[in-house]
DNA sequence: CAGACGAATCTAGCATTGCTAGGCTAGGGG
DNA sequence: CCCCTAGCCTAGCAATGCTAGATTCGTCTG
């Protein structure tokens, strides 16, 4: 998983074949095969997994008196800072199900977190949706330069006004 | 183009193949590459800058009382009713490149047009590329059902009542 | 202590992928 | 009548995800 992080980081995920992970922890691949069963997928999706519970940590830690440009500000770093990470999370197809009963815990904990930073009272599920969302959205338009790289800040500064 | 928007509507983008867009089309594979010389990427690339022109006039088309929440309404429709074009344009790796001397018209005019719909003034750039952000993450996030899919309608009007 | 067993690993190969080199055919111009 | 170009195809290459079968090695049994 560590090995496909950081080759995910470097280079993409096209990069990450099966031999070339092999190569990497100085296995044959049928060893891969054998600690993850459903092949590449799975690995993928494992390490997705291990993305949504450093995500969670890192928006739990936020609070502050204006929490939530904090919040803002630390989830679009991490979608920064861990570009390929966070593709894997939401932009490969994966073995991950949601709203399932067989969804990982680690996929709804990052949830949760955010509608503390929101706070309680009616539609607060809603508008805990909406501001997951709004951060998905600005996250990836930045990464793909579909959002002026420059008035970042003044980006998280209306998210905050809007949502506050 | 017809024949790759079909197949990856119904079975998606991995089975766009080379030799099945041949197959479909009645020739060998080697003439798609005379069309398209940078083969695949280039194929999808070119479907993609079809959905943003059709996405731009849906966008384009809602000049109501309500415009905000027409609007929203008409793109997450897009994009729920074509999945698989809806991949194209902001999930796969592509050819198009934004914020670029080359970047293609049709990419620019949809923004154009959402930032008509939210008016000008100060700020007012900043609020459509919210304003987008905001509906490509519920688009994504609905998709792959991490929002609650019977909330869809009180999430347009949330959305509505954030930027009115 | 010999032999059997099971876990761990490897070599070798399959089918499929994107892509390309080279050859074939038809139709118009010298 | 010959040649050239446009258009197309057959055949093949390297790389991919994945798997069947063989090999090695330590441990447990008789």
């Amino acid at each position: 998983m560590a090995a496909a992080r950081t080759i995910a980081e470097t280079e993409g995920w096209s990069a990450v074949t099966v031999r070339r992970l092999a190569a990497a922890i100085g296995y044959s691949q049928p060893v891969l095969y054998q600690h993850f069963p459903r092949g590449r997928p799975e690995i993928i999706a494992a390490v997705a997994r291990s993305g949504f519970a450093q995500l969670e940590e890192l928006v739990a830690g936020a609070d502050d008196p204006d929490a939530l440009a904090q919040t803002a500000r630390a989830y679009l770093t991490f979608a920064r800072e861990h570009a390929g990470l966070y593709t894997a999370m939401f932009e490969m197809p994966s073995l991950n199900r949601f709203a399932s009963s067989q969804t990982p815990p680690e996929l709804r904990r990052g949830f949760d977190a955010l509608v503390a930073v929101l706070g309680r009272g009616p539609g607060a599920d809603t508008r805990a949706e909406l501001f997951w969302s709004m951060l998905h959205g600005v996250a990836v338009l930045e990464r793909d330069r579909r959002l002026p790289a420059a008035q970042r800040e003044e980006r998280i500064a209306e998210i905050a006004r809007l949502f506050s």
